[in-house]
DNA sequence: TCGAATGAGTTGTACTATACAACCAATACC
DNA sequence: GGTATTGGTTGTATAGTACAACTCATTCGA
């Protein structure tokens, strides 16, 4: 196979998407390892909310592409928990923007300190290029289309 | 923020942390759309099969990080539809070979080519170099520990 | 300016994915 | 030969998700 056979990109292709597949399964269990008190789809949106400082609901739905009820009910879920809290838009009154509690961004940066610590760890022989080559990378493969 | 500045690592490692979350989020809903007759899990776990030509339950639990009852149900699954046979092991009776049935290749590979033809395409502009490193840097971080 | 279309969010319902525990059967190891 | 281990199944409970039908607020067009 030599380079600018169209079978190496194949296999650069597959490869990436058999690997960012595995990932994804194993998503669940290295989360319920590192914070088994937080479920892992409130983690992420809470991380959301908490990154974007008051975000709707419309929003969490569109970026990770899910539907407005799954996102409803995990929102629910969150409040009842008393980790996020919804404010009326005054501008737009079907909008509840979203923001973290102090409880909140509590939780969210314990479990973030372990999920960080475990994912230095795993990057820790990684010179600083390799890491930030990955990271940019990652950026533009999700940020396609 | 120079380099060399522990913080420098810290907003790699967060951006790789977070953008391979998000891309896990989404995988449902893009693997709903590339193959609805195959839901997400069923798929992986057959094209593993296949790519493995002959493995064990277990073997795809360890790999997965998912329970064994889990796995054993997904089977199940796939040999309802006829896409996965079990094979008695003569070497040990407790253990079953997996293999896939030639539907199962069959609907491997048509499902197969929708999804990379959708990840080549959202590769298209990327440089082979870029492809290569970036499968690189995947298979680095899904094989530590 | 009113009625239609659109948009944000909730709720009912159903199904997939998953874990844990208890179990059975075959094998391995003293 | 008895005990521990390993591969797998089944019962049960829970998280995560989608789709459809709904409500309420906003916007837009004639």
């Amino acid at each position: 196979m030599t380079a600018g056979d169209p079978r190496a990109r194949d296999t650069s292709v597959d490869t990436i998407q058999r690997e960012l597949t595995a990932f994804a399964r194993r998503a669940r269990a290295t989360a319920a390892r590192l914070h088994p008190e937080l479920p892992l789809v409130s983690y992420t949106l809470l991380a959301h909310i908490d990154d974007q400082q008051g975000c709707r609901a419309t929003d969490l739905a569109g970026h990770y592409m899910l539907d407005k009820s799954t996102v409803s009910r995990q929102i629910a879920a969150l409040e009842k928990l008393g980790l996020v809290e919804r404010r009326p838009d005054p501008d737009d009154h079907r909008v509840q923007v979203l923001h973290p509690t102090d409880a909140g961004t509590e939780t969210l940066a314990a479990t973030q300190g372990s999920r960080r610590a475990a994912v230095r760890d795993r990057l820790a022989d990684w010179s600083e290029e390799d890491l930030n080559r990955f990271a940019d990378y990652l950026l533009r493969y999700n940020s396609a289309h």
